[in-house]
DNA sequence: AAGTTTATTGACTCGTCAATCAACAAAAAA
DNA sequence: TTTTTTGTTGATTGACGAGTCAATAAACTT
C-alpha cells in the first residue's frame, strides 16, 4: 500500500518525534528505533530519509529555530515602536509554543550537540546573531549607547531562563520569564539615557 | 608494586580525568576506558573505586561543585558590606579556576545529567539554593522588595552567561562577565529603593 | 507489458562499551 | 609464616545500537 510523496510526511513524524523523545529522555540519548518507533515507521526507513542519525537531529533543530523565527518576525511585523518590538521578541522567546517542556530539553541538548557537530553549531550560531540583531534593532532608538551591552545581557538572560526552567518539575512558568526581562529592560532604560 | 592507600588518589585522578574528558568531548558520551587510560590506570580498576559510570560522574559533579562553593566562601569571608559581597559571589563565579572552558563544559553536562540522574539532581539543586540565599543576603540590605527577583535574575543570568562561553570559540572572557552582572545590578539598583 | 522509481521492512553485520572475573602481587595482620 | 586485606589488570561477557542490504510491493512511465 506505498503511496507516492510520502517523503515529506515521514520526514515530518521523524523531526517531530525526535523532539519528544528528547523531552522524554532529557539527553540525545535517543535511539534511532525509538524515533522511528514513535514516528510509526521502521529504523531502516529513518535511514532511507535521513541518511544518519545526525542528520535527524539536524532537522529536528533546524525545525525548533524555524518555528521560533516565524514567530518572532510574525510579532515584529506588527509591532510599530522600539519599545513594541523589543517587548514582540521577549514575548516570543516565552510563547506557549516554545517555552514547553520539550522545546526547552531540545534547546539545552542542541547547546552540547553544537560542541560536537559542526553544522549545529553553526546553527546555533545564526540563531544567537538574529536575536542579537534584532534586539539591537529595537534597543537602539530608545537605549542609545547601552544598546549593545544590553542586548548582550538579554540574550544571555533569555538563555538563562531557559537553562533553569529544565531543572524544575512543574511545567515552565513563561509569564514569569516575561515579567523577569521587562523588569530588567525597565530598569536599564529608567536611568540618564545618556 | 601496589603501595596502600591508593583509594584516595585514585578516586582524584578519575575525577579529574572525568572533568578534561568532559571538556574534551563536549558532552557526556565519554567511555570509562577515556577516563581511566587518562587517570593512568585499567578500566576495571575505575569500576573497582567507584562501582560504575555514573558514580565516577556525580563524583566529578560533586568536586567542581565544591571548588566553586569554597571560593564563594572564602571571598564572603572577607567582604563587609553587602555590595562587597554581592561583588564577592559574581567575582567568585566567573574566577580564572571556575570560568574554564572544561569546567564549563561539565557545567552543562551536569545540567543534562541532572535531567536522568536524581542524584545530579539533587546536587544542582543544592548549588541553585544556596546560590540564591547568598545573593539574597547580600542583596536584602541594599534591594529591598526587589531582593527576590533580583536575586532569581541575577543566577539566570550566571547561568546564561555559561551557557554562552560554551558555544564560543576562543576562552571565556571573565572579565566582560564581571562587567555585565555589575551592570545589570547597577541598573536595577540605581532606581528608587522603593 | 515491461521497466523504473518510490516506499517499506526484517534480518543481519559490525562495532562499541559497561561491567565482571579470575588471577597475580605486595603489604599488613595473625 | 600463613592469612587476609588492598591494589591491579588482561581477557571476557553480554547487551545494545547505527547502519546496510536484499527482498517485496505499489505506483508511475514508456
Amino acid at each position: 500500500m506505498p503511496k507516492l510523496g510520502m517523503q515529506p510526511i515521514r520526514k515530518e513524524a521523524l523531526v517531530k518525534a525526535t523532539i519528544v523523545e528528547i523531552g522524554r529522555a532529557g539527553s540525545l540519548d535517543v535511539t534511532v528505533a525509538q524515533i522511528a518507533r514513535r514516528a510509526g515507521m521502521s529504523t531502516a526507513l529513518a535511514h532511507h530519509y535521513f541518511g544518519g542519525k545526525e542528520a535527524i537531529f539536524l532537522a529536528a533543530m533546524r525545525h525548533i529555530l524555524s518555528i521560533y523565527g516565524a514567530e518572532v518576525r510574525g510579532a515584529l511585523a506588527v509591532a510599530k515602536t522600539p519599545e513594541a518590538r523589543l517587548d514582540a521578541i521577549i514575548l516570543a522567546s516565552f510563547s506557549a509554543a516554545n517555552f514547553r517542556r520539550e522545546v526547552i530539553s531540545a534547546w539545552l541538548n542542541f547547546y552540547v550537540l553544537a560542541r560536537t557537530v559542526p553544522g549545529a553549531q553553526q546553527l546555533l550560531s545564526v540563531y544567537q546573531r538574529r536575536l542579537h540583531s534584532n534586539l539591537l534593532a529595537a534597543l537602539r532608538p530608545i537605549a542609545g549607547a547601552k544598546a549593545v551591552p544590553l542586548a548582550h545581557a538579554m540574550g544571555a538572560l533569555i538563555d538563562g531562563v531557559y537553562l533553569r526552567a529544565v531543572l524544575r518539575d512543574g511545567p515552565p512558568d513563561g509569564q514569569a520569564a516575561i515579567e523577569m526581562l521587562r523588569r530588567y529592560v525597565a530598569a536599564e532604560l529608567e536611568g540618564r539615557p545618556e
